[in-house]
This record gives structure tokens, sequence and C-alpha cells, in this order.
DNA sequence: TACCAGGTAGCGG
DNA sequence: CCGCTACATGGT
């Protein structure tokens, strides 16, 4: 194990980051600091006033980890576009800390299949448990338990749709298994999905079932970094018939609008004291 | 008990 | 092209 420290920029917060319902797989264990699972590593991070201190394996560097945060990104500059409404000014005041990770994209798009009609403690149980059945193992947390890789589509479809119905996906079950079928019957499939426009992007991944269009938006904002992919849940078709009546507009129809969504998610969510 | 949770597919009109 | 409802599960 080594520890790198990175001196954290402006407009970051790990806890915002991690915490505003864009990956599953971080438990916070102390006020700045969390245990979790990404790019198939077991890490630790941890905020002080001026840097990002992060455990994980030697097989990886600094580079690694800025990509993974986004942290070379200039956020403010992002944020500045959303300068012109009042409601947007205010959530990215308040959100301003989180950073848009990326993330790999089948576990996302797994992740947010198993989001459907799901609360997020849920959603997190399933897919520990799912990386616990089918994951691999890839060392020992703290505590001395062991911490699980997100399973493949292979090992996925190997399961077969029961043993995942098992593990409480509900009707899900047979969704990510639709999906590991997909990507395993294409193996372009998820590189295409990468290379086409936004729209043309989501409809391709809407010929998954159980992927409709928030699914969609969730995938291509989080797994392919696309910050023009705008997610509407319960909590931003509140937000959007309580102040934004006349629809999507700019900057919500704009190349960042993901960005303001999440923005905008977060601090409805806080505001109306919902602890993930 | 009924309702909700980062929705969607399948249906009838 | 709507609008409506079943769908699994666990928490309140």
């Amino acid at each position: 194990m080594k520890t790198i420290t990175i001196s954290k920029p402006i407009c970051f917060d790990i806890t915002q980051t991690l915490m505003c319902g864009q990956c599953f797989r971080f438990e916070k264990t102390d006020d700045h600091t969390f245990c979790g699972v990404a790019l198939d590593r077991y890490i630790r991070v941890r905020q002080t006033e001026d840097s990002l201190i992060l455990t994980t394996e030697e097989d990886t560097d600094d580079s690694v980890w800025l990509e993974y945060f986004d942290l070379e990104a200039d956020y403010s500059a992002l944020a500045s576009a959303f300068s012109t409404d009042s409601v947007l000014q205010e959530a990215s005041a308040y959100a301003n800390g989180i950073r848009l990770l990326r993330q790999d994209r089948w576990e996302t798009l797994v992740s947010f299949i198993i989001s459907q009609n799901n609360n997020i403690p849920r959603i997190k149980g399933i897919i520990k448990n799912l990386s616990a059945a089918f994951g691999n193992t890839i060392g020992n947390a703290v505590d001395g338990s062991p911490v699980y890789s997100f399973p493949t589509a292979d090992a996925l479809y190997a399961a077969g749709v029961d043993a995942l119905y098992e593990l409480k996906t509900g009707f899900r079950a047979k969704y990510i298994y639709d999906a590991a079928r997909t990507v395993i019957e294409n193996p372009g499939f998820l590189d295409e999905v990468a290379s086409l426009p936004t729209k043309e992007a989501a409809e391709m991944l809407k010929t998954i079932r159980g992927v409709g269009d928030k699914v969609a938006a969730c995938v291509l904002l989080f797994g392919f970094h696309r910050l023009d992919a705008f997610p509407i849940d319960v909590w931003v078709k509140r937000i959007l018939k309580t102040y934004y009546p006349d629809g999507l507009t700019p900057p919500l129809s704009g190349e960042y609008a993901g960005l303001a969504q999440q923005y905008l998610f977060y601090y409805e969510r806080c505001k109306n004291g919902v602890n993930i």
C-alpha cells in the first residue's frame, strides 16, 4: 500500500463528491474519511484543509486518481455558466465541491439499472452483495474483511438470472441479465455508445431492457462523462415543476446540464434532510 | 397499513 | 401519442 497526497483544488469536496448519489461503493468512516472500491482497487480517501490524502495499492500513480476524481478540470469555470439562473446559482454555491467521477462504464450501467424505483442505501447493499457473490477478491478492508471488485458481464451472465434474483434484485434481475447478454453478444457495445452523440448514445443504451431515459442519462453522465446528459428522477421532477415551469431551457439544456442537475439534486436533497 | 425509493415495460385509449 | 399500473424489496 502507498499513500498519495494531492493538493486540493478549489471546488472540490470529497463528501459531496462521494455522497451526491453518483457512486455506490464508498462508506464514510469518520468526518472526512471514506473507504471503498474504485477502478477495481480498494482505496481510503481523506480530505484535509488543503489536501486529498489517498491510500491505495502500489500499482497506481497520482494521475490515475487525478483522472478518476476529475481534479484537473476547472469546475469554477464550468459553474460560471450557471450564474444567469438564480436557483441554480444558489444550488451551485452550496454544492460546488461535487466532481463528476470518471467511473467504469459497465459498473455504472448495472448500478443504475439497479437504482430504478429503489433507494440509495438499498442500491448500495445490492451492489455489495453482487460484488461479494460474483466479483473477485481484491484485498482486505481495514477491519480485515475481504473486498470485492464489481462483477464482469461474463460473471453475471454465467451466474444466471435466478442467482441474480436470489440477491434481492427483484424485478431488475432480468434487466441486469439482459445488460450482460448485450455486451457479451456485442463486445464493442459500450465503445460504440461512447462514439455516438449523447442523444444517439442514450437510444443505444435504451435497447437494453430496463434502461429508459433516466437510467441512460445517469449512465452517460457518470460512466461516460457526458456532462450534457440530464437525468430526471423524482427529485428533479419536483424541482422542475416548482422552479422551471417553462421546461428545460439553458443552462438546463446546455453542454453542462448534467453538472447543473447534480448541483440541484444534491442541494434539494440536503435541504430536505435526506441522509444518504 | 399504505406509501416511498436516482423508473420502466407493457398495456389500453 | 398519451396516461395508467405492475413490478420486488425494505424502511417508515
